[in-house]
DNA sequence: CTCCAATCTTGTCACTGACAAGATTTGCTC
DNA sequence: GAGCAAATCTTGTCAGTGACAAGATTGGAG
């Protein structure tokens, strides 16, 4: 253990976004406090302020990673619009506090350079998955917001307890590919 | 005026909750106090305690009355599933703050039973809408569920601005249409 | 070894949500 | 129309919070 009681913490800047991400979890993005942030990582109040700012910029940190975690769970599927969308779910629920966050910009510094980076990233896959999967029919832009709106509202629908499978033991990554199915049209069937 | 500066204010309950939708409209469902809503009231700041209870109080009484209003709206467009769907996404963008606070159960109290009974109500119109999209087909809760989730992700992702389009001036109403159209089959073209 | 910059602490201030106790008003009862 | 109980609103208070300022500690560059 050694390094017990040093008065630097070594490595402050993850303990405290992974103190938030698991405070998120446990209470929302908005259910918890900067000085309890310090209390889970064994330092004083004031102490993450000075990698983070203010309370605005744990956040965007959160999101900035958010976003970074996101793109490439999508990459890893771009070209299976399908299998995007499903990544997509699956991103929602297994990494749910940084869902939670990335999507409420109000929250966070959105004109963050590494945050808008990654998040175009996670746009590019988007675009390119909505266009393979209307080809050539003209209708480019609503066939593939038809697709984002479907993902994206499942997840949330999902994730704010408002499906009544959401209670019970369902499989999750089923569900969401029938429903996903029904827009993308069959798909990797 | 009159009743200027009377002891009792009359309707302290309306006044506040309709400060505390121009608060959510302004800066989201916690960016505010409850002692600024009761300064925009002009009361004291322990006044609208007495009317909610506590912070969650008042957003109880937000989400209670949008879902009311939100089960109204469906209502009104019950029968034409394609129309639900419209109704569903113009009630978010007519009423932000209202939907903001709704589908974020972990604001307020979720088992307030007039809450529970509009909430049910609206959850009525959007199965019967689902059984008649699917007529016949035996993917009832797929279809349902996809129907559900393409009008509440593309109203989510207007209202956070993740949409280019949403920073325009696109017309929302005819942008949301289109995608419901890609889900809905054709609908009422 | 020295000194500087990064890191962390302690101290403080205005603001907040929640609660308690008291003041004022309304409306009901007789 | 007088009295009284309940509803409504105020004042006062307390611990907790976010943000900032100033000081203590440490590691590392030279």
């Amino acid at each position: 253990m050694g390094k017990t009681e040093s008065y630097h913490h070594g490595n402050l800047r993850r303990a405290v976004l992974d103190a938030a991400l698991a405070a998120i979890e446990e209470s929302g993005p908005s259910g918890w406090s900067l000085r309890e942030l310090a209390r889970r990582a064994g330092v004083s109040h004031a102490a993450p302020a000075h990698h983070f700012g203010d309370k605005a910029g744990v956040l965007t940190a959160v999101a900035a990673e958010g976003f970074e975690l996101f793109a490439g769970a999508l990459e890893r599927a771009a070209g299976d619009p399908y299998g995007a969308g499903v990544a997509y779910v699956r991103f929602a629920v297994d990494h749910r506090a940084y869902f939670e966050v990335m999507f409420r910009p109000e929250l966070y510094r959105a004109d963050d350079p590494e945050l808008a980076a990654a998040r175009d990233r996670a746009g590019a896959v988007l675009a390119a998955s909505g266009r393979k999967l209307s080809r050539g029919e003209g209708a480019d832009r609503a066939t593939t917001l038809a697709a984002w709106s479907v993902a994206h509202g499942f997840a949330s629908l999902w994730l704010n307890g408002a499906l009544p499978e959401s209670r019970g033991e369902a499989d999750v990554e089923e569900l969401a590919r029938e429903v996903l199915r029904v827009v993308f049209g069959g798909g990797a069937e």
